[in-house]
DNA sequence: AATCCCTATTTGTATGATAATTTGGCACAA
DNA sequence: TTGTGCCAAATTATCATACAAATAGGGATT
């Protein structure tokens, strides 16, 4: 059960959307992921909730849907609050991903993360040069170039998420979509992980044109291949980074 | 209660699971993938829908929580809520994935999760063949088992879910676990659509004994092209379904 | 030992009130 | 005319309270 006293207010982070049943949903959310509660266990009841943050019952049962729309939770009369099997939370959802990342070692996150980039985004683009509309391609090639422009930097991480999601859009596959998510979060949170490490940033820029150029050509063969490499030089990056295998804590606000 | 005779109140689909605010999220997700109400449209405000489902203010919240949550919609003070670009729809949420069934020409979905499927399953097996504890293969093992009892038919298809299922877990990586739901409603609703013109069902058992026969020797290779090998089999069972390109409406109960 | 029923607990739904947010228009000034 | 600032109205956000519904678990009865 839940552990020490009910009485005590536990203080929700400010994130920056405030919206309260918002930030119980990411508060408890968290927790979750993090093991605190553990799947199968039984969370606290709703009353208890609103004790311990000082909220109403209406806001606490608004996150709690929140969370329970996301997989990770099911309730029922008379027993409360289940947290439900791994297998069924929406991993792939922007919020469960970030709860997931901030509980997890970072070099194991992205070495998930660069196993499935490497089983998808070769097809992805393979997809991508057989499937694309001008409009699509046009895309494409407008990240590619913001890109190039931004050269290395924090700055070109953006266009860099954009080109990466273009290329997801335009295979048109609506069941793939859902990774877009995946590649955003990898994109920015690698950039903040190596970004001190990065021997040679510019060398991404021609693997990146190697795609687009497959691309435009609708060669399905030759952007699978480029893909995969621009894959691999990010594996070799990662691997530099010295493993200091330390979960990035917020330092106290 | 007050079931009403309100003209204007519409109807709620009894569901399997009673809860109001339940079917209240299902009855405006299946009209927002339904294109009802499109990316971009805002939709009535929490008073409209009270008025028109008859329920309370309450109720209604919580069903818009849920399909925030699952990234159809977005909420703002004074706005209202607006429908979300598609990108950000966890489509592989079950809820999310069965509505956009419901709303979809059959040959169409079908050949959307065969897509993703030839490019996933293939490497699943190959990592479960490398990941497998011997737990999960036992798991795997005793699906087949059961499958090869069952032979064809409806009681078949459990256990070849819980044939690819366990196959998933097996590759240890909880980023692709939010494919197992498209694979279970993949298998699950092809068996539906296929089963009464499925050629030759026994052939799948010698199909699924092959990869299983691959992760158990830890051969990821050959779990690769063994489960390729399934995949296109199931496509032409596809192929050979005639094309009625009729939605499955479920007729009124 | 088995069955039935009752009650206590917890979530589910309803109602009504107030707060917070912010768009869009209006008044006013430059 | 144009810009600026401010107000009001619409809508979601939050709170408080009450009652309904479901049901696990215990207790009474057989």
């Amino acid at each position: 059960m839940n552990a020490g006293k009910l009485s005590q207010k536990t203080s929700l982070a400010k994130s920056g959307d405030s919206n309260l049943h918002r930030k119980l949903a990411q508060s408890i959310g968290n927790q979750i992921l993090s093991g605190v509660y553990a799947p199968g266990a039984i969370l606290p009841n709703e009353a208890d909730w609103c004790r311990i943050y000082g909220t109403s019952r209406t806001t606490v049962r608004e996150a709690v849907k929140t969370l329970t729309a996301k997989g990770l939770l099911k309730s029922r009369t008379k027993i409360g609050s289940r947290v439900e099997p791994r297998e069924n939370w929406n991993i792939l959802d922007r919020d469960v991903l970030a709860w997931h990342m901030a509980a997890m070692n970072p070099q194991e996150f992205f070495a998930s993360v660069q196993e499935v980039r490497k089983i998808l985004e070769p097809e992805i683009a393979a997809l991508a040069a057989l499937n694309r509309t001008p409009q699509q391609l046009r895309a494409i090639t407008e990240a590619f170039e913001d890109m190039r422009k931004a050269k290395a930097g924090r700055n070109s991480v953006a266009p860099d998420v954009r080109f990466h999601l273009a290329l997801l859009a335009a295979a048109n596959n609506v069941l793939l979509s859902p990774f877009g998510i995946m590649i955003e979060s990898a994109l920015t949170n690698m950039f903040e992980f190596t970004s001190t490490h990065n021997p040679e940033p510019d060398m991404f820029i021609p693997k990146h044109e190697g795609i687009l150029k497959a691309v435009t050509r609708g060669n399905a063969k030759a952007a699978r291949k480029a893909a995969l490499s621009l894959l691999t030089d990010t594996d070799q990056t990662i691997a530099q980074v010295p493993s200091k295998a330390k979960k990035p804590r917020k330092p106290k606000a």
